[in-house]
DNA sequence: GTATGTGCAAACTTTTTGCACTTCG
DNA sequence: CGAAGTGCAAAAAGTTTGCACATAC
Protein backbone atom coordinates (compact mmCIF):
# COMPACT_ATOMS: atom_id res chain seq x y z
CA UNK A 1 0.00 0.00 0.00
CA UNK A 2 1.72 3.42 -0.83
CA UNK A 3 0.35 7.01 -1.48
CA UNK A 4 -1.35 6.24 -4.47
CA UNK A 5 -3.12 3.34 -3.42
CA UNK A 6 -4.59 5.20 -0.68
CA UNK A 7 -5.62 8.74 -2.81
CA UNK A 8 -7.40 5.90 -5.12
CA UNK A 9 -9.19 4.71 -2.14
CA UNK A 10 -10.46 8.38 -0.65
CA UNK A 11 -11.39 9.03 -4.08
CA UNK A 12 -13.73 5.96 -4.65
CA UNK A 13 -15.10 6.56 -1.28
CA UNK A 14 -16.08 10.17 -2.01
CA UNK A 15 -13.74 11.42 0.23
CA UNK A 16 -11.61 14.53 -0.85
CA UNK A 17 -7.46 13.43 -0.09
CA UNK A 18 -5.77 15.72 2.31
CA UNK A 19 -2.65 15.37 3.88
CA UNK A 20 -4.17 14.49 6.89
CA UNK A 21 -6.13 11.49 5.50
CA UNK A 22 -3.33 9.84 4.00
CA UNK A 23 -1.06 10.39 7.26
CA UNK A 24 -3.70 8.54 9.09
CA UNK A 25 -3.72 6.38 6.46
CA UNK A 26 0.15 5.78 6.16
CA UNK A 27 0.15 5.56 10.51
CA UNK A 28 -2.73 3.40 11.19
CA UNK A 29 -0.90 0.99 8.23
CA UNK A 30 2.68 1.11 9.74
CA UNK A 31 1.92 0.79 13.76
CA UNK A 32 1.05 -2.79 13.31
CA UNK A 33 0.49 -3.35 16.86
CA UNK A 34 -3.30 -1.94 16.65
CA UNK A 35 -2.65 1.52 17.54
CA UNK A 36 -4.41 3.77 19.70
CA UNK A 37 -5.42 7.22 18.64
CA UNK A 38 -2.78 8.92 20.78
CA UNK A 39 -0.35 6.64 19.02
CA UNK A 40 -1.99 7.54 15.68
CA UNK A 41 -1.35 11.30 16.40
CA UNK A 42 2.49 10.83 17.55
CA UNK A 43 2.87 9.08 14.49
CA UNK A 44 1.76 11.84 12.05
CA UNK A 45 3.14 14.45 14.46
CA UNK A 46 6.60 13.33 13.65
CA UNK A 47 6.18 14.55 9.57
CA UNK A 48 3.13 16.82 10.22
CA UNK A 49 3.66 18.60 14.11
CA UNK A 50 0.70 20.84 13.69
CA UNK A 51 -2.17 18.24 12.95
CA UNK A 52 -4.86 18.76 15.68
CA UNK A 53 -5.74 16.33 17.81
CA UNK A 54 -9.67 16.44 17.02
CA UNK A 55 -8.67 16.43 13.39
CA UNK A 56 -7.23 13.14 13.81
CA UNK A 57 -10.31 11.72 15.69
CA UNK A 58 -12.49 12.93 13.25
CA UNK A 59 -10.74 11.62 10.15
CA UNK A 60 -10.37 8.46 12.07
CA UNK A 61 -13.88 8.12 12.33
CA UNK A 62 -14.67 9.28 9.23
CA UNK A 63 -12.34 6.21 7.62
CA UNK A 64 -13.88 3.76 10.04
CA UNK A 65 -17.56 4.91 8.73
CA UNK A 66 -16.32 4.03 5.16
CA UNK A 67 -14.94 1.12 5.90
CA UNK A 68 -11.59 1.78 5.05
CA UNK A 69 -9.83 0.70 8.18
CA UNK A 70 -11.81 -0.88 11.48
CA UNK A 71 -11.91 -0.34 15.13
CA UNK A 72 -11.49 -2.72 18.44
CA UNK A 73 -11.43 -2.33 21.65
CA UNK A 74 -10.51 -4.84 25.12
CA UNK A 75 -11.89 -5.14 27.93
CA UNK A 76 -9.58 -2.68 29.78
CA UNK A 77 -8.68 -0.65 26.96
CA UNK A 78 -9.61 2.27 25.05
CA UNK A 79 -10.33 2.30 21.20
CA UNK A 80 -7.61 0.77 18.86
CA UNK A 81 -7.78 1.06 15.04
CA UNK A 82 -6.89 -1.85 12.38
CA UNK A 83 -5.69 -1.66 8.87
CA UNK A 84 -6.73 -4.87 7.85
CA UNK A 85 -10.65 -4.75 6.83
CA UNK A 86 -10.62 -8.16 5.37
CA UNK A 87 -12.41 -11.19 7.98
CA UNK A 88 -9.70 -11.51 10.62
CA UNK A 89 -9.27 -12.49 14.54
CA UNK A 90 -7.43 -11.35 17.40
CA UNK A 91 -5.37 -12.56 20.02
CA UNK A 92 -5.53 -11.04 23.18
CA UNK A 93 -2.33 -11.33 25.57
CA UNK A 94 -3.34 -10.94 29.17
CA UNK A 95 0.13 -10.44 30.11
CA UNK A 96 1.62 -7.81 27.45
CA UNK A 97 -1.69 -6.51 26.50
CA UNK A 98 -0.96 -7.01 22.87
CA UNK A 99 -3.13 -7.99 20.42
CA UNK A 100 -2.52 -9.88 17.40
CA UNK A 101 -4.51 -10.59 13.99
CA UNK A 102 -5.21 -14.36 13.63
CA UNK A 103 -6.33 -15.68 10.32
CA UNK A 104 -7.25 -18.64 9.27
CA UNK A 105 -9.16 -20.03 5.96
CA UNK A 106 -10.60 -23.72 7.45
CA UNK A 107 -11.71 -21.76 10.93
CA UNK A 108 -13.62 -19.02 8.88
CA UNK A 109 -15.21 -22.51 6.60
CA UNK A 110 -16.19 -24.27 9.97
CA UNK A 111 -18.10 -21.23 11.33
CA UNK A 112 -19.78 -20.49 8.20
CA UNK A 113 -20.99 -23.96 8.26
CA UNK A 114 -21.79 -23.92 11.56
CA UNK A 115 -24.16 -21.08 11.43
CA UNK A 116 -25.41 -22.41 8.14
CA UNK A 117 -26.98 -24.99 10.47
CA UNK A 118 -27.74 -23.32 13.54
CA UNK A 119 -29.74 -20.48 12.60
CA UNK A 120 -30.20 -18.04 15.36
CA UNK A 121 -33.72 -17.12 15.72
CA UNK A 122 -34.79 -12.83 13.89
CA UNK A 123 -31.19 -12.46 13.87
CA UNK A 124 -29.15 -11.76 10.35
CA UNK A 125 -25.05 -12.46 10.91
CA UNK A 126 -23.16 -10.17 9.14
CA UNK A 127 -19.60 -10.86 10.62
CA UNK A 128 -18.21 -13.20 13.25
CA UNK A 129 -14.88 -12.25 14.92
CA UNK A 130 -13.28 -14.52 17.29
CA UNK A 131 -11.71 -13.23 20.45
CA UNK A 132 -9.10 -15.23 21.53
CA UNK A 133 -7.51 -14.59 25.20
CA UNK A 134 -4.78 -15.82 26.64
CA UNK A 135 -0.99 -15.39 26.76
CA UNK A 136 2.51 -15.37 24.71
CA UNK A 137 4.39 -18.10 26.06
CA UNK A 138 7.68 -16.49 25.26
CA UNK A 139 7.70 -13.88 27.94
CA UNK A 140 11.30 -12.83 27.65
CA UNK A 141 10.12 -11.15 24.48
CA UNK A 142 7.83 -8.04 24.55
CA UNK A 143 6.91 -8.33 20.82
CA UNK A 144 5.88 -11.12 18.88
CA UNK A 145 5.48 -12.66 15.20
CA UNK A 146 3.27 -15.11 14.33
CA UNK B 1 -29.36 -15.70 42.51
CA UNK B 2 -30.16 -14.72 45.78
CA UNK B 3 -29.01 -12.33 48.60
CA UNK B 4 -27.54 -15.42 50.29
CA UNK B 5 -25.75 -16.67 47.34
CA UNK B 6 -24.36 -13.69 46.86
CA UNK B 7 -22.78 -13.24 50.50
CA UNK B 8 -21.64 -17.04 50.32
CA UNK B 9 -19.83 -16.23 46.75
CA UNK B 10 -18.16 -12.83 48.20
CA UNK B 11 -16.60 -14.61 51.39
CA UNK B 12 -15.55 -17.35 49.09
CA UNK B 13 -13.47 -15.35 47.54
CA UNK B 14 -12.53 -13.24 51.11
CA UNK B 15 -13.88 -10.16 50.38
CA UNK B 16 -16.39 -8.64 53.27
CA UNK B 17 -19.62 -8.70 52.53
CA UNK B 18 -21.17 -5.02 52.17
CA UNK B 19 -24.67 -3.66 51.48
CA UNK B 20 -22.73 -1.69 48.24
CA UNK B 21 -21.04 -5.05 47.38
CA UNK B 22 -24.31 -6.84 47.30
CA UNK B 23 -26.19 -3.89 45.43
CA UNK B 24 -23.59 -4.14 42.49
CA UNK B 25 -24.19 -8.05 42.29
CA UNK B 26 -27.96 -7.70 41.82
CA UNK B 27 -27.64 -4.71 39.50
CA UNK B 28 -25.00 -6.14 37.02
CA UNK B 29 -27.40 -9.97 37.52
CA UNK B 30 -30.50 -7.80 37.63
CA UNK B 31 -29.98 -5.72 34.55
CA UNK B 32 -29.54 -8.41 31.76
CA UNK B 33 -28.29 -6.40 28.79
CA UNK B 34 -24.77 -6.22 29.82
CA UNK B 35 -25.20 -2.76 31.65
CA UNK B 36 -22.93 -0.13 31.55
CA UNK B 37 -21.11 1.40 34.65
CA UNK B 38 -23.43 4.35 34.54
CA UNK B 39 -26.71 1.87 34.63
CA UNK B 40 -25.57 -0.22 37.41
CA UNK B 41 -25.16 3.03 39.44
CA UNK B 42 -28.59 4.33 38.72
CA UNK B 43 -29.90 1.22 39.35
CA UNK B 44 -28.31 1.06 42.87
CA UNK B 45 -29.44 4.67 43.48
CA UNK B 46 -33.08 4.02 43.43
CA UNK B 47 -32.20 1.70 46.66
CA UNK B 48 -29.67 3.37 48.13
CA UNK B 49 -29.66 6.86 46.93
CA UNK B 50 -26.38 7.80 48.78
CA UNK B 51 -23.68 5.28 47.13
CA UNK B 52 -20.68 7.26 45.11
CA UNK B 53 -20.19 6.64 42.01
CA UNK B 54 -16.44 6.06 43.05
CA UNK B 55 -17.27 3.02 45.04
CA UNK B 56 -19.31 1.33 42.14
CA UNK B 57 -16.40 1.66 39.89
CA UNK B 58 -14.08 0.03 42.26
CA UNK B 59 -16.62 -2.48 43.18
CA UNK B 60 -16.94 -3.74 39.88
CA UNK B 61 -13.30 -3.48 39.55
CA UNK B 62 -12.88 -5.70 42.97
CA UNK B 63 -15.60 -8.10 41.58
CA UNK B 64 -14.29 -8.85 38.00
CA UNK B 65 -10.97 -9.18 39.79
CA UNK B 66 -12.07 -12.37 41.72
CA UNK B 67 -13.72 -13.28 38.25
CA UNK B 68 -17.17 -12.92 39.78
CA UNK B 69 -18.61 -11.06 37.09
CA UNK B 70 -17.37 -10.67 33.61
CA UNK B 71 -16.15 -7.12 31.58
CA UNK B 72 -17.21 -7.33 27.28
CA UNK B 73 -15.29 -5.98 24.90
CA UNK B 74 -17.58 -3.81 21.96
CA UNK B 75 -15.72 -1.87 19.02
CA UNK B 76 -17.59 1.20 19.98
CA UNK B 77 -18.82 1.22 23.24
CA UNK B 78 -17.73 1.95 27.17
CA UNK B 79 -17.61 -0.72 29.49
CA UNK B 80 -20.06 -3.38 30.06
CA UNK B 81 -20.46 -5.36 32.48
CA UNK B 82 -21.59 -9.24 32.45
CA UNK B 83 -23.39 -11.22 35.36
CA UNK B 84 -22.24 -14.69 33.61
CA UNK B 85 -19.13 -15.70 34.03
CA UNK B 86 -19.45 -19.43 32.18
CA UNK B 87 -18.15 -19.23 28.56
CA UNK B 88 -20.60 -17.85 26.22
CA UNK B 89 -20.48 -15.56 23.15
CA UNK B 90 -22.28 -12.52 22.28
CA UNK B 91 -24.47 -11.18 19.69
CA UNK B 92 -24.05 -7.30 18.68
CA UNK B 93 -27.40 -5.67 16.69
CA UNK B 94 -25.65 -2.63 15.00
CA UNK B 95 -29.53 -1.40 14.43
CA UNK B 96 -30.40 -1.43 18.46
CA UNK B 97 -27.01 -1.42 19.93
CA UNK B 98 -28.12 -4.65 22.05
CA UNK B 99 -25.68 -7.19 23.12
CA UNK B 100 -27.40 -10.60 24.05
CA UNK B 101 -25.59 -13.21 24.91
CA UNK B 102 -25.40 -16.88 22.37
CA UNK B 103 -24.09 -20.32 23.95
CA UNK B 104 -24.23 -23.43 22.30
CA UNK B 105 -22.18 -26.60 23.25
CA UNK B 106 -21.49 -27.76 19.80
CA UNK B 107 -20.30 -24.88 18.77
CA UNK B 108 -17.62 -24.62 22.01
CA UNK B 109 -16.84 -28.76 21.30
CA UNK B 110 -16.16 -27.13 17.66
CA UNK B 111 -13.86 -24.46 18.36
CA UNK B 112 -12.16 -26.73 21.16
CA UNK B 113 -11.52 -29.19 18.41
CA UNK B 114 -10.73 -26.87 15.41
CA UNK B 115 -7.78 -24.90 18.35
CA UNK B 116 -6.60 -28.47 19.48
CA UNK B 117 -6.02 -29.26 16.09
CA UNK B 118 -4.40 -26.16 14.84
CA UNK B 119 -2.18 -24.59 17.77
CA UNK B 120 -0.95 -20.76 17.43
CA UNK B 121 2.72 -21.21 17.59
CA UNK B 122 3.80 -19.85 21.27
CA UNK B 123 0.16 -18.75 22.15
CA UNK B 124 -1.80 -20.38 24.92
CA UNK B 125 -5.26 -20.14 24.54
CA UNK B 126 -7.47 -19.51 28.06
CA UNK B 127 -10.46 -18.23 26.51
CA UNK B 128 -12.27 -18.16 23.04
CA UNK B 129 -15.49 -15.29 22.67
CA UNK B 130 -17.37 -15.04 19.31
CA UNK B 131 -18.44 -11.62 18.68
CA UNK B 132 -21.40 -12.39 16.34
CA UNK B 133 -21.93 -9.01 14.79
CA UNK B 134 -25.69 -8.61 13.30
CA UNK B 135 -29.26 -7.54 13.01
CA UNK B 136 -31.94 -8.14 14.83
CA UNK B 137 -34.66 -8.95 11.64
CA UNK B 138 -37.76 -7.57 13.79
CA UNK B 139 -37.60 -4.01 13.74
CA UNK B 140 -40.90 -2.68 15.70
CA UNK B 141 -39.51 -4.57 19.15
CA UNK B 142 -36.91 -2.44 20.72
CA UNK B 143 -36.06 -5.61 22.88
CA UNK B 144 -36.17 -8.85 21.68
CA UNK B 145 -35.55 -11.78 23.84
CA UNK B 146 -33.71 -14.79 22.38
C1' DG C 1 -9.52 -3.15 67.32
C1' DT C 2 -7.85 -3.37 62.81
C1' DA C 3 -7.89 -4.28 58.17
C1' DT C 4 -10.89 -3.34 54.59
C1' DG C 5 -14.25 -0.72 52.35
C1' DT C 6 -16.78 3.72 51.30
C1' DG C 7 -17.94 8.68 50.23
C1' DC C 8 -16.58 12.60 48.24
C1' DA C 9 -14.65 15.69 45.28
C1' DA C 10 -11.00 16.65 42.51
C1' DA C 11 -8.15 15.22 38.73
C1' DC C 12 -7.13 12.68 34.70
C1' DT C 13 -7.66 10.60 30.23
C1' DT C 14 -9.90 9.96 26.12
C1' DT C 15 -13.04 11.64 22.92
C1' DT C 16 -16.33 15.09 21.01
C1' DT C 17 -17.88 19.58 19.54
C1' DG C 18 -18.49 24.36 17.55
C1' DC C 19 -16.92 27.60 14.76
C1' DA C 20 -13.82 30.50 12.06
C1' DC C 21 -10.50 29.58 8.70
C1' DT C 22 -8.44 26.86 4.92
C1' DT C 23 -8.13 23.74 1.13
C1' DC C 24 -9.55 20.51 -2.50
C1' DG C 25 -11.63 19.82 -6.71
C1' DC D 1 -16.22 29.45 -5.98
C1' DG D 2 -18.46 26.26 -2.89
C1' DA D 3 -18.52 22.20 -0.36
C1' DA D 4 -15.76 19.65 2.49
C1' DG D 5 -12.09 19.43 5.71
C1' DT D 6 -8.98 21.37 9.43
C1' DG D 7 -7.16 23.74 13.70
C1' DC D 8 -8.00 25.13 18.00
C1' DA D 9 -9.48 25.29 22.39
C1' DA D 10 -13.10 24.35 25.32
C1' DA D 11 -16.10 20.87 27.21
C1' DA D 12 -18.06 16.45 27.67
C1' DA D 13 -17.86 11.71 29.05
C1' DG D 14 -15.98 8.03 31.47
C1' DT D 15 -12.98 6.54 34.87
C1' DT D 16 -9.44 6.83 38.58
C1' DT D 17 -7.43 8.52 42.80
C1' DG D 18 -6.36 10.14 47.61
C1' DC D 19 -7.69 10.56 51.91
C1' DA D 20 -10.63 11.06 55.99
C1' DC D 21 -14.31 8.53 57.83
C1' DA D 22 -17.12 4.29 58.53
C1' DT D 23 -17.95 -0.63 58.79
C1' DA D 24 -17.36 -5.71 58.78
C1' DC D 25 -15.56 -9.28 61.18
Amino acid sequence: MNLTDYKIKLKEQGLKVTPQRLAVLEAVNALHDHPTADEVISFIRKMYPNVATGTVYKTLETLVGKGMITRLKTDRDIMRYDGVTELHHHLYCKDSGQIKDYSDDELNRILKNYFKKNKIKRFKIEEINLQITGRFKDKSKKEVEL
